[in-house]
DNA sequence: CCGGTGTGTGACATTTTGTCGCGATAAAAA
DNA sequence: TTTTTATCGCGACAAAATGTCACACACCGG
């Protein structure tokens, strides 16, 4: 076994312990020092004041955000590259990560290489292509959804009450997943 | 009629005339001095080296996409305020764009007040001050599917495709359209 | 004429939503 | 402290919306 002195270090947030144990060990399979934890607080109490090369973390875990830690992150050192890796992807919570200091945003499911070309893109790597097909009505609620509860600042009732709708329905849309495209 | 030179002025970028037109009268209303392109390359030679304090950019146009434009602006000066408004909103395009300098995305419909408020809003900012009253899930999806429904030039069929919808359904909705805001 | 496509409609099964209520928690007010 | 007020998560059931299949009709080009 290698010393992991001279490894990147890259931290590893998700409160899926079956995902992190998968993940983590492809990292360390791709040259990584792999640290992980499944929330904010210990994640916080990991790393200290020794910011990581690298970070991948999820957003919806108990407890704080995973922006809470991206923001933690990236003053720290503002050079870690740290990619968000979610299951709950949203335009709104995509925009908020990369203005909070993240440097890629990924969608569950993404293999290891997939987050690892994340970790080392650059802005303009890839040509984002602008137009395409529109998004079905579903995807489109679901975005909308997103921005009112982040502009409620996560406030079920309030963001219900906005949208003119149930919480009760609020609730379970917001538990399921986005569908694709 | 006040003098423009009090105002601030904002660069309003969309292929959509009408769009353009509507978006800009009320933007004037609400204090900017509105320049309105409908292109990159003429919304570049527009400005020339004046950069200008506020831009509303679409993304998907004829020649460049506004990405080239958002990299331009905020290169120019990185203190213009950049809201990327776009009918094709991606999670791709909306990290790039974020990226590339822009301080706000927004997906389309979106009205003036969303607009300014986005254009207003700090980097970075967690005092969510909140405008009016977003639109009802409901409202939203029927302004969408008069979107999709234009540019299938009326095809019921087609549309009832792009959307992920059955055929069944997207008549009925089209039936009943009496929904109120 | 035929095959492909689009439209309108009915009928029925399935899914989603509205609505009520309960217990638990947290913060603010009395 | 106790009482209010608001939130959240979730079960249950009826009402509404949607998915699905079917059929009839119109249009168009080979």
């Amino acid at each position: 076994m290698e010393s992991n002195r001279d490894l990147p270090n890259l931290l590893l947030v998700d409160d899926d312990e079956l995902f992190c144990r998968i993940l983590a060990s492809a990292l360390e399979k791709r040259g990584f020092s792999v640290l992980v934890s499944h929330n904010v607080a210990d994640a916080v109490e990991l790393v200290g004041d020794a910011a990581p090369e690298y970070a991948v973390v999820d957003l919806s875990m108990p407890g704080d955000s995973g922006l809470v830690l991206v923001e933690k992150l990236h003053k720290l050192d503002e050079h870690t590259r740290i990619v968000v890796l979610t299951g709950y992807a949203s335009i709104a919570t995509a925009v908020e990560a990369i203005k909070l200091g993240a440097t890629h945003y990924l969608a569950k499911p993404a293999d290891a290489d997939e987050v690892v070309a994340a970790l080392g893109r650059e802005t303009g790597d890839t040509a984002a292509e602008v137009s395409g097909q529109p998004m079905s009505t579903k995807r489109l609620e679901w975005e909308y959804i997103q921005k009112v509860l982040m502009e409620c600042e996560g406030n079920i009732s309030e963001t219900a009450r906005r949208l003119g709708m149930h919480r009760r329905t609020l609730q379970r849309k917001l538990a399921k997943r986005p569908t694709k495209s």
